[in-house]
DNA sequence: GGCTGCGAGACTCG
DNA sequence: TCACGAGTCTCGCAGCC
């Protein structure tokens, strides 16, 4: 039965005569940026007995989440909640922090289930429930003190609290459920942290940076418009008073791929509508020409530009700090994805073009960065997944694993010996086969992750098909068990439709597609570094939870990175156990180096 | 003529 | 057919008022 609660009196009079020990929960909210939202009321369910509590202009309010406050501290032990970061999220941002860490999070626990169906609750309460199609429109334009709403937050927490039922079950058949209870659903805290924190920026560096890089792009531009003599003006912004190239004509993929022709320039790249391409690929290839160069340049500052500074603003809250989100459940293979703005693409430093953009991103006064890494993270991985003796021996003893593969494809016949990092002729003869390492780690170590092929190598390298697939096979010889890997794998697929990852996370694919095996063997690594990484955060969180004088906090994660901030006089004493904590994060048999970065900005710290 | 939604193509990252 | 996983921007087109 749905209830509606208004007054103090009423909400205390409803929990007193029922158990919410164990119920759903939901909240509705005027935002979802933890820095503008404000509650609008939260629904409670215990499947028997639902509640909707009416926070919106209510006088009462703060009487009630004081209440709510003590409810949640001393009465509720297990919370169920769909998409629990935001609703934990939200508790905290009306002052609730003392909750119970006995958390269900039915959207998690449906991405387990089945990683490739959407995770919407509405759409799940029509697969699993058999409720009928219900459409709210947008149930706030009718008032959030309206029947209709009520019926929409009472729902969402009735359908919560039933789905649970069922999805708890399944995660015990699919035997995901450790996987679930001891990594997920911590980890549900660590995405509520770095939402609620977010990044500082340093309002004064993306301004000298963003002069600078539209500097560079107007000159740029001027020339490319002079080159291609296609009329122009420059004219002043009537607010900002800033310079800006004016013309009808705009530097979009035809009006390039016209000009490329009447310059005489043909690339042998396609796009998929049969038109000369105008990217990277072609760019590279036109190399030499004036316009192309000028527009390879201007690419990267545009890019620069209209993605990431000139967006900055627009996500920034008024403390000062960009705040992300982060989906646990956007990827097929377990990794976490970030959106508005994403993290997890910042540009790098392109040598083309020194724009530092990681360096608008600082720690405040008294803290600093720290960015930590997992080195070579895949193929360790890679190592595991196989049980390949010869590459984890490898990392055990310090050798270079992409010189390993370079003097076995090209047969250096460099020693065993030689090839640790440690060895006194070791760097000499890392520069002297410079090259071939090069060629070992980035056409074959990575590529081979990926599943790639004779074609491919030879499409990325130039070299012909078939050297291509006798270095294939070399690699294959010199690291027989990735191969059997790689074929038990494929094997699995076949048979079951779905691989399974070391830590049971699933992958289903269709064995009769192709390309399906590659996937199945990547989901294998790809899928292991998200819990891996999952691992560490969870354990990270533990450490800054025993030492609340360094005031850390976990900032984002950029799938085999963690950044985090730190008062200053700490980093000497807290690096070596977020290092030691983070290797030893999951019981594998190889561990897992991390590389620590320390900076008063995000750039200084990588 | 102007607005909106969508897909293609391009770029960013691990 | 041919290298895994993401998010976001701009452009051009179709459809609508």
């Amino acid at each position: 039965m749905n209830t509606v609660l208004h007054t103090l009196k009423e909400v205390k009079e409803y929990f007193s005569k029922r158990d919410f020990s164990t119920c759903a929960f939901d909240t509705e909210t005027t935002d979802l940026g933890y820095y503008k939202l404000d509650i609008v009321g939260c629904s409670f369910s215990t499947g028997e007995a639902t509640c909707y509590i009416d926070l919106w202009q209510n006088e009462e309010k703060e009487p009630i989440i004081l209440f709510l406050s003590y409810l949640f501290s001393t009465h509720i032990k297990s919370l169920v909640m769909h998409n629990a970061p935001f609703d934990m999220k939200v508790l905290h941002k009306i002052g609730i922090t003392d909750f119970t860490r006995n958390i269900f999070c039915t959207m998690t626990a449906h991405h387990l289930i089945n990683e490739n169906a959407n995770h919407g609750l509405k759409n799940l309460a029509c697969k699993y429930l058999g409720v009928e199609t219900v459409d709210y429109g947008n149930a706030s334009i009718c008032g959030y003190k309206s029947d209709t709403f009520y019926e929409y937050a009472c729902n969402d927490a009735k359908w919560t609290w039933e789905l649970h039922k069922i999805f708890n079950k399944k995660l015990f058949e699919f035997g995901v459920n450790r996987l679930f209870f001891e990594v997920e659903m911590p980890f549900q805290f660590v995405i509520m942290d770095m939402e609620i924190n977010g990044i500082k920026i340093n309002a004064y560096r993306l301004e000298e940076l963003r002069k600078a890089a539209r500097a560079k792009k107007l000159f740029l531009e001027r020339k490319l418009y002079e080159i291609a003599h296609l009329p122009y003006s420059i004219q002043c912004d009537m607010f900002t008073g800033e310079a800006e190239l004016v013309s009808k004509y705009k530097l979009s993929n035809n009006t390039i791929s016209d000009i490329f022709e009447s310059r005489g320039l043909k690339s042998p790249y396609l796009t998929e509508g049969g038109k000369m391409s105008t990217g990277k690929e072609t760019l590279l290839y036109l190399k030499g020409d004036e316009f192309v160069d000028m527009l390879y340049k201007y690419n990267i500052v545009n890019k620069l530009l209209s993605s990431f500074v000139d967006k900055v603003p627009n996500h920034l809250d008024a403390d000062g700090r960009v705040r992300a989100s982060f989906n646990n459940t956007g990827t097929t293979t377990g990794r976490l994805s970030s959106s508005n703005p994403n993290m997890q693409n910042n540009p790098k430093i392109n040598p083309e073009l020194p724009f530092d953009f990681k360096s608008i991103f600082e720690a405040p006064e008294g803290k600093t960065l720290i960015s930590a890494d997992y080195c070579g993270q895949e193929l360790r991985l890679l190592a595991i997944v196989a049980n390949e003796d010869i590459l984890l021996n490898a990392f055990r003893e310090n050798m270079d694993p992409h010189l390993m593969t370079a003097n076995s494809v090209f047969g250096l016949g460099i020693e065993p010996e030689m090839m640790k990092t440690t060895h006194p002729q070791y760097n000499e003869l890392k520069d002297k086969y410079k090259h071939e390492r090069h060629i070992g780690k980035n056409s074959y170590n990575f590529p081979i992750i990926y599943g790639t092929t004779a074609y491919g190598i030879s499409k990325n390298t130039g070299i012909t098909e078939e050297e291509a697939q006798k270095g294939i096979d070399k690699f294959f010889q010199a690291y027989p068990r990735i191969l059997s890997a790689m074929k038990k794998c494929s094997d699995f697929l076949k048979q079951n439709w779905h691989v399974k990852s070391l830590t049971r996370r699933r992958r289903r694919l269709d064995p009769n597609e192709k390309k399906s095996y590659r996937q199945a063997f990547n989901f294998l690594i790809q899928g292991l570094a998200s819990d891996l990484i999952r691992c560490a955060c969870n354990n990270v969180r533990k450490l800054f939870e025993e030492h609340p004088e360094w005031e850390a906090k976990i900032l984002f994660i950029v799938h085999d990175e963690i950044v985090f901030e730190i008062k200053e006089e700490y980093v000497d004493i807290a690096n070596p156990m977020i290092k030691e904590t983070m290797e030893t994060a999951m019981n594998l048999p190889l561990r897992m180096e991390v590389e620590l970065g320390v900076g008063k900005t995000y750039s200084e710290a990588k």
